[in-house]
DNA sequence: GTCTATAATTTGATAGAC
DNA sequence: GTCTATCAAATTATAGAC
């Protein structure tokens, strides 16, 4: 069961997901998630800056386990296909995106464009998940047979292309560009195998 | 001379760029363009909204003159060397994002993931401009003897590509990702042109 | 068309009873 | 730890003099 502090967290992940962060009210935050004004501040001293930095660093670790999740090294069925699998991850992540009409997509990509010149914390909060996730899936890359230098290129290109076509098919309301992206990252780590 | 209107529409999109657009606040832009408070209202009488989409508009035909800069047909040299060009607009914006100390980077895309589950006007703004500079590439891309089908995906790859780096390096600050970014991009115009 | 003053609402945050 | 009432500041927008 979910303590008064997680729900706070996930309820504020949720709407940072879909508003961003400037968008985000405290007031907001605290109906959403049924608890009463004072509790936020009881466990956040340092406001909405210290619940959006948690919050942040807390989505990057639920998001990063998709990465595990899509890239499992040893399936029922023998080793994973790389390529597969990252086409599977652009193919689901689609169609969230679509199923959500357009709405959830990457849950830190909103904030971390806001904040960036904006607030250090929650900016370096953004930054680390990032990297945390290109360390990831730089890793399973490596793990096929990738040497570690262009494996690192080739989780950076593959986060590019996703996030880039979250912009894009948020504000076009067509899943082109995840589709179009999904096969181009596809096409990069099957050049990378060969 | 700029005349009172374009000034709002010019600070607007300056800020935009940096902060957003629910960051933005009415009385910032009128304190940076130096122009009272009525002015605003007079020339935009839908307030905020209609200022925003007009200056997501005219940010999309200013940046995408950038796309015929560097894909100019035809240069002093003779024929322009396309796979060249998209290294160089990468190389271009990994300057300009470092310049200006990660601040500036798109336009629009801020506004675009804040907006694009609030305001319809203004998604559809975006919508338009990112349309807008994929046909323009595309167009590029398709003059130079890529099928058009196909320079429509490598457009679409470009600007997602494009995208998403400027989203990484303004959060990481280092120009790690667009200059992976524009690796691939290159890569994926040179293996388009075989 | 320009400018000032201000309205109406919402913001993040705090105080203090329980 | 929970909850309510409230503060001071900032928000978008409007009214009306010039």
């Amino acid at each position: 069961m979910a303590t008064t502090k997680e729900r706070f967290v996930e309820t504020t992940a949720d709407l940072f997901r879909r508003q961003g962060y400037v968008a985000t009210g405290v007031k907001q935050i605290v109906e959403e998630a049924g608890s009463p004004f004072g509790s936020l501040y009881h466990f956040f001293p340092g406001g909405k800056e210290e619940l959006g930095a948690e919050t942040i660093r807390w989505s990057g670790g639920v998001y990063g386990q998709l990465i595990d999740l899509f890239f499992e090294p040893v399936t029922a069925d023998g080793p994973y296909d790389i390529v597969a699998a990252t086409r599977a991850f652009f193919a689901a992540a689609a169609e969230t995106v679509h199923q959500s009409g357009y709405a959830d997509a990457c849950p830190i990509a909103t904030v971390a464009l806001e904040v960036s010149s904006a607030s250090e914390p929650l900016r370096e909060a953004c930054a680390d998940v990032f990297t945390a996730w290109i360390d990831a899936a730089a890793d399973r890359f490596a793990a096929a047979g990738i040497a570690p230098d262009r494996a690192r290129e080739l989780a950076t290109t593959f986060l590019a292309l996703l996030e880039g076509a979250f912009v894009l098919c948020r504000a076009t309301r067509t899943t082109e560009a995840l589709d179009v992206a999904g096969a181009t990252a596809a096409d990069a780590v099957a050049a990378a195998l060969a």
